[in-house]
DNA sequence: TTGACAAGTGGACAACGGTCCGCTTATAAT
DNA sequence: ATTATAAGCGGACCGTTGTCCACTTGTCAA
């Protein structure tokens, strides 16, 4: 209920004009989790680092700590965050470098960079990826407020980039046309980290061979050229 | 310490002939849990169910109810079992209708077929992969005594079957050299219960999509032939 | 300086998955 | 029928994830 009789300003300034920055102290805290995680996780590896552990090691209660972070996965992500963004840059460098090649070769490019990429950050991204199923987060373009803004979900990034790259690929009539977000989404599903160290751990292929693989039928089920003279060698 | 004037059998028949069958009353309790199970499920769905409900609803201790199934997926395991019978049975058959068809046509039959299956039974099959990957189950070729004997893991089949039929088709002509086994695995990777429902839930792409994109990038991927006339029909 | 209030804090609590272990009982050999 | 024994049983118990909520404290505005 509005009283009238309280002045209240006019135009009162609803707009909340920009967030109350983080406390002092919180900002402290956050910094003592994330050294604290990083440290926890070299030593005894992500996945028997428990919530709880953390936050005792970090001299804060549980609630604190989920205040921050909702889930390790969360956790994990801000720890990657930084490796991210060199990758994210490292990439886009590349890119803009090879704007000459036809967008097939920028398409192996990316895809080879990204599984080395994830092949480096399997640790982390694999307890992200572990907690997002364990809460069926099946409904990926998730806002997750506790990321830092403007760092959209890394996946979709990803996603984008390839599908953008099938699509040029198409329109320079380099391929045929396809499916492009679909045929995207099936390069991502390779490149998922569980996945990726399923491969490796349990059947025991190495980042080379898998490489090979996905650009035995990738490249040539998408292109349309027959011959395979430039395709590199299927080495197996 | 072995009492040499008690009558003890010389050779004793330490070959325990065959396991002691299972009780009687533990079989009964055993169909007490998958009905209970089977109902819980349908009513509330896979995920929403633990196992202490499980057990207090078919009125055993959890204990009883961890002998038989070390964890959800196997309980899952069984329950899907009859349906994974029948579909093996079925696929066998096709398969061997089938010979006279060129081995890519075959494959083409397996992908569909197992598509649809997987497809229809993501429930169950979703709570299998999830507890397998819970525990770091990367080393799938994991025994399970629990299971019923002879029944290997289900997967490996269709790896094995699709490794087969890749592996044929490279023999008689009809494509390139490749890397069987790990392109096998690459099916199975866009095969993956969990992948599936995503693709469709957050994606919103349908089975029809998925199938024409994988059909696309593999067996134009893998083909010799760029055209793609030859192409079996969908036949759903 | 003061006070209001949201941000921040901590720890109790609950659900779940899963293990353990001592007791009971069906079964098979005697 | 008796008995040894392994199979079966139950529920207390543990660690982990994640929620809740009463309390404290930094911050901003007056």
């Amino acid at each position: 209920m509005i009283d009238a009789d309280h002045p209240t300003v006019v135009g009162e300034p609803e707009i909340a004009p920009q967030r109350r920055r983080e406390r002092r102290d919180a900002a402290a805290h956050r910094q003592r989790i994330l050294e604290v995680a990083r440290h926890l996780f070299g030593q005894f590896g992500v996945a028997a680092v428990s919530m709880h552990q953390i936050a005792q090691a970090a001299e804060i209660g549980q609630g604190t700590l989920y205040r921050r972070y909702a889930n390790k996965g969360a956790l994990c992500r801000d720890l990657m965050h930084e490796h991210q963004v060199v990758f994210a840059q490292d990439l886009q460098a590349w890119l803009s470098t090879s704007v000459r090649m036809s967008a097939l070769t920028q398409l192996d490019g990316v895809i080879v960079r990204t599984l080395h990429f994830v092949d480096e950050s399997t640790a982390l991204l694999e307890a992200v990826v572990r907690t997002e199923l364990r809460h069926d987060r099946c409904d990926l373009p998730h806002p997750d407020d506790r990321m830092p803004p403007g760092q959209e979900h890394w996946f979709l990034w990803i996603h984008d980039l390839l599908e953008g790259l099938l699509r040029k690929a198409v329109a320079r009539g380099e391929i045929a046309a396809l499916d492009a977000p679909y045929t995207a989404d099936m390069l991502l599903a390779l490149m998922n980290p569980m996945y990726l160290r399923f491969q490796q751990s349990a059947r025991g292929y190495d980042l080379d061979r898998m490489i090979a693989g996905i650009r035995h039928v990738f490249l040539r089920g998408i292109h349309d050229v027959p011959g395979d003279a430039t395709l590199p060698e299927t080495d197996r």
